[in-house]
DNA sequence: GTAGGGTTAG
């Protein structure tokens, strides 16, 4: 049955929307309940600020008496949250809607990604029983977030009472689509600004890499809009040149930002540096790893926040100082999730999985990230055991796995070499993660580590988003590492065709199919191209794969020159190379050199000593093999297994 | 309880 206001989700919209009332709160109540209700309000608004949108809920559904304002609450947790569904159905629930709850339904369409949403808002909008400014703005940036500036600026055009913030929504609209010209143009003709102003441009440009054009900007209002506090855009742009690892020019910025530590007020300009602007300058160093300047800095600070100590504690991180990095997480007064993911993801950088877990576990509070840094720190550190421990306690505990957590967990699959388990993770992503080029990268990787060639081809054609140098590079090793030589340069070609820049990682896996399948010219002529036509030197794993390729040709000489003449150490894949070519050829010369070489750079292997004694047999040159044998023994070097003295 | 801008992160 109907309420009396309709609900807005099923029958006539139209209708049923002139029916709505706007009304602030019940009138009914007595003076006691309206205070109770005001604290409970209060209660939830806190909850959701906090995060924990549950626990509001219910509370909510335990209320009595409930009035706009909690509703409003409500469905502006859920809006926070892009959960629009329930939003909508709580929107369409309540008795009375206030122009505050149009607004946050609206805002809360427009918040969600896809055009599908933005349109959803715009009717409702339309259908809005009385618009104030903040319904125009909320339409008006909505529209812009989403790249559709036409609408935005049409709406603007035609709204009542424009204020600074309708300019400023239309501002990062322009620079969101890149548009700086637009974007500065608009800003010079408004007829007020204010320090959201600046912001907004100064953080657009930037984002568009037009740092120059800022400082301009920023130089030239200085003068023109004085007393403005350009604080906040000052910072942005400091930001900026860290970002660019131009740590030279942010600090001419933060020099120029008057001093917050003086006191007395020499400089006209009243604005000065706060925490941020210390913040960032030393965010730039730490980017740089200039600790100490980083240090300097923290230290000469009047207060530090959070982000202060976080972002000392993520320099020392970074540079493997785990003692003062743990020395300052102590310090600091009241450490965020982030300071304690720092710390976890230092001691798995370092190796001590132990430490990590100890301070994983004392966690106050763990956010997904929190699993992410731990779940990897294991895959890292090639416990697969405990990665895949700690990825089921994860979802016993609530915490649903995204791209990040899925990304470490296929890696362990591809780490065990276990494709029952990535075929289930397979699974998992295909229900729960967007496309995405580094998982499905992973995918290709796992399947066909696992001997799943099929099954990694399977992922390589069914890609929709996008096929990156990586995508390429791990078919084409899939297919070399399983002796598909034809196919693997198949598709090199095709990816050549499609203007993708191969890596040296490309050419690894490609010198190696013809390797392996024999494809003597083929090879070579890769090599080539790949010195001559992309411009990429070769390295050690290429000349080995060379080495491999002229040696089966029996071209052992060649290939000897080429050891010789390259600008690197050769390894021992390069001599394990010819001294299979030397065997197959029964070259005993060479084979010495060669083996001679294995043995100094791995002492205590067999297979060097192995080879030679079959070659000396094979030749009938038994009182040599005895030697070998002889020599191993002295060496106390026993045989490995998978090596047979045997030859077939 | 609703609209525009800034710093930290796996």
């Amino acid at each position: 049955m109907a309420t009396l206001y309709g609900r807005v989700s099923s029958g006539n919209i139209v209708q049923q929307v002139s029916r709505i009332r706007c009304c602030h709160g019940s009138t009914s109540v007595t003076r006691n309940s309206s205070r109770s209700l005001h604290q409970s309000n209060k209660k939830i608004s806190n909850l959701i600020r906090n995060g924990r949108l549950r626990e509001a809920r219910a509370m909510f559904d335990s209320m009595r008496h409930r009035d706009t304002v909690t509703w409003n609450s409500m469905i502006s947790g859920y809006v926070h949250r892009r959960e629009i569904a329930q939003a909508r159905k709580l929107f369409d629930q309540m008795p009375q809607r206030d122009i505050v709850s149009w607004n946050l339904i609206v805002s809360g369409y427009f918040s969600c990604r896809g055009s599908r949403f933005v349109d959803e808002g715009r009717e409702l909008f339309d259908l809005m029983p009385q618009r104030d400014c903040v319904s125009w703005n909320t339409v008006i940036s909505g529209y812009a977030k989403n790249g559709r500036m036409d609408q935005a600026l049409k709406l603007f055009n035609a709204m009542p009472e424009r204020n600074v913030v309708s300019s400023n929504a239309v501002i990062t609209g322009f620079l969101l689509n890149g548009d700086v010209d637009a974007a500065v143009d608009f800003f010079k003709a408004m007829p007020e600004r204010d320090s959201a102003s600046f912001s907004a441009l100064v953080a657009g440009l930037v984002r568009n890499g037009k740092l120059d054009i800022a400082a301009g900007i920023l130089r030239e209002c200085e003068i023109e809009d004085e007393g403005m506090d350009l604080v906040h855009a000052c910072n942005t742009l400091m930001a900026g040149y860290g970002q660019r690892g131009q740590v030279e020019e942010a600090r001419r910025l933060f020099d120029e930002i008057p001093d917050n530590r003086v006191v007395g007020d020499e400089d006209k300009r009243r604005f000065r540096r706060n925490v941020v602007s210390w913040n960032s300058m030393m965010m730039c160093y730490v980017k740089v790893g200039d600790i100490v300047s980083a240090r300097e800095l923290f230290d000469g600070m009047v207060e530090h926040d959070t982000c202060s100590w976080n972002t000392m504690i993520s320099g020392y991180v970074q540079i493997s100082n785990m003692d003062e990095a743990s020395k300052l997480f102590r310090e600091m007064p009241s450490p965020d999730v982030l300071s304690w993911n720092l710390i976890i993801s230092g001691f798995t950088q370092n190796g001590n999985l132990n430490l990590a877990k100890d301070f994983f576990e004392r966690m106050p509070y763990k956010n997904l990230i929190s699993w992410n840094t731990m779940i990897a720190g294991y895959e890292k550190n090639e416990n697969y055991k405990g990665a895949i421990g700690l990825f089921s306690q994860m979802q016993l505990e609530g915490e649903r796995p995204d791209k990040h957590t899925l990304s470490s967990v296929i890696s362990v699959c591809t780490g065990l070499v276990d494709l029952y388990l990535g075929k289930q993770i397979h699974q998992l992503v295909i229900k729960s993660v967007l496309p995405d080029s580094p998982i499905d990268n992973s995918l290709i990787t796992m399947y066909s580590r696992c001997g799943a060639i099929a099954d990694a081809c399977n992922v390589f054609n069914e890609i929709k988003l996008y096929k990156d140098v990586i995508t390429w590079n791990a078919m084409i090793g899939g297919y070399a590492s399983h002796g598909f030589a034809a196919e693997a340069l198949e598709i090199f070609k095709l990816m050549k065709r499609l203007k993708i820049h191969p890596t040296y990682i490309t050419f690894i896996s490609i010198l190696s199919a013809c390797a392996h399948a024999g494809l003597v010219e083929e090879g070579r002529a890769q090599f080539k191209s790949m010195i001559n036509d992309y411009g990429i030197e070769p390295r050690v794993e290429h000349v080995a794969s060379l080495v491999d390729i002229l040696g089966r040709q029996g071209e052992l000489q060649e290939a000897m020159d080429l050891i010789n003449t390259m600008p690197f150490k050769p390894d021992k894949a390069v001599w394990g190379a010819l001294l299979g070519a030397c065997r197959m050829h029964n070259n005993v010369e060479l084979a010495i050199v060669a083996a001679e070489a294995l043995i100094k750079l791995e002492p205590e292997s067999s297979a060097p000593y192995v080879l030679l004694y079959n070659m000396y047999a094979n030749l009938g040159q038994w009182d040599d093999a005895e030697n070998v044998r002889v020599l191993m023994e002295e060496k106390n070097i026993k045989k490995q297994t998978g090596y047979s003295w045997v030859d077939s």
